[in-house]
DNA sequence: TAATTAGTAGTAATCATTACTACTTATTAT
DNA sequence: ATAATAAGTAGTAATGATTACTACTAATTA
C-alpha cells in the first residue's frame, strides 16, 4: 500500500474521532482539509485500512457501517433509544476465545462484541437522537 | 400482530434452518410452499419477527443480513475463508453483562458476539465457498 | 355478516456502497 | 535525477439489498 495524503487524512480523522464515524462523517471531516476529495476515495480507503487491520469496521443491524480506531480492547454498546454508539471497556473476552478455540477447534482471529440497551443519558430521560435515522 | 400464513411459514423456515438464512434464502424456501409470496413480504415479516424478539437479525460487515432463531444462547463465528456462519456454544457473557451494567451504568437488553477466524473445515483445507460472494 | 384494518403481491424507489474511466502521483529502475 | 509503471484519485455511473407504495385480500371485531 503506497502513501497518499488522502488515506493519511482519513486515518487521522478516524483516529481523532470518538464517535465511531460513518464513511459519510469521515468524508465531511476530511473535506475540510482536502475539499475535492471523493466519497468513493473515503470508502475505498476505509476498506483498505480495515483490511490492513489499522481500523475496524462495525456492522450494526439497520444502520450504516461505522469505523473505529481500535487502539485499546473494548466492546461496543448501541443505545436502542438514541442510537448512539458507545465504547464499553473490557478484556474478559480473551479467556472465552481461548476456551472456544480449544473446545470448538476453530482459530479465532478477531471478534466483535456488541451490546444493546439503554445508555446512561437515556435512562435519565435526557436522550437526544443525534439526527441518526433508523431505516 | 395478526396471524398470516406467510409469517407463519417464514418463522417456520427460520426455525427449521441451521444455516442462519438470509432473506433471499428464506424467500426461496418459503416459495416452495407459497409460490407467489413476495420478497418484500419476507423482508417485512423478518423485520417484524426480529422487532418482536422472535428471531434475531445478525449484521456482518460486507455481507447481507442473516437471521437466526435464537432458542439457546450462543455466539456466532464467521469463517474468513469460506464465509460460512456457524454457532459457537456459550453463556459466559452473562457475568460480563452484569458487571458492565454495574460499572458503566447502562441497561443491557441484548447482545451479539461475533468471532472471526478459520473454521475447522478450512483448517483442514477442505473449504468450500458455498457460493457466498464477498462484495 | 359487514366493517375495519393489518397483511400481501407486485413493482418502483431508495440509498449505501462499489465499479468504472480518464487522469494524477508515488515509487522504481535506468 | 528522470522516465517508466502501476497504485491512487475524482467524478460519475452502476449495483444491489432493502424499503416504500398501491391496489387488493384476508383476519379480526362489533
Amino acid at each position: 500500500m503506497r502513501y497518499s495524503k488522502q488515506r493519511e487524512a482519513i486515518l487521522r480523522v478516524v483516529n481523532a474521532s470518538n464517535v465511531h464515524p460513518t464513511a459519510e462523517m469521515v468524508y465531511r471531516e476530511v473535506k475540510k482539509e482536502i475539499p475535492n476529495i471523493s466519497l468513493g476515495t473515503v470508502y475505498r480507503n476505509l476498506n483498505a485500512l480495515a483490511d490492513a487491520s489499522q481500523i475496524k469496521r462495525i456492522s450494526i443491524p439497520k444502520d450504516v457501517d461505522h469505523f473505529d480506531h481500535r487502539h485499546v480492547e473494548h466492546y461496543h454498546f448501541c443505545c436502542t433509544k438514541c442510537h448512539q454508539l458507545y465504547d464499553l471497556p473490557g478484556s474478559t473476552i480473551h479467556q472465552l476465545i481461548h476456551r472456544l478455540e480449544q473446545e470448538e477447534s476453530v482459530r479465532i482471529t478477531d471478534y466483535e462484541v456488541l451490546f444493546y440497551g439503554i445508555c446512561q443519558k437515556c435512562q435519565k430521560g435526557k436522550e437526544e437522537n443525534y439526527g441518526i435515522k433508523r431505516k
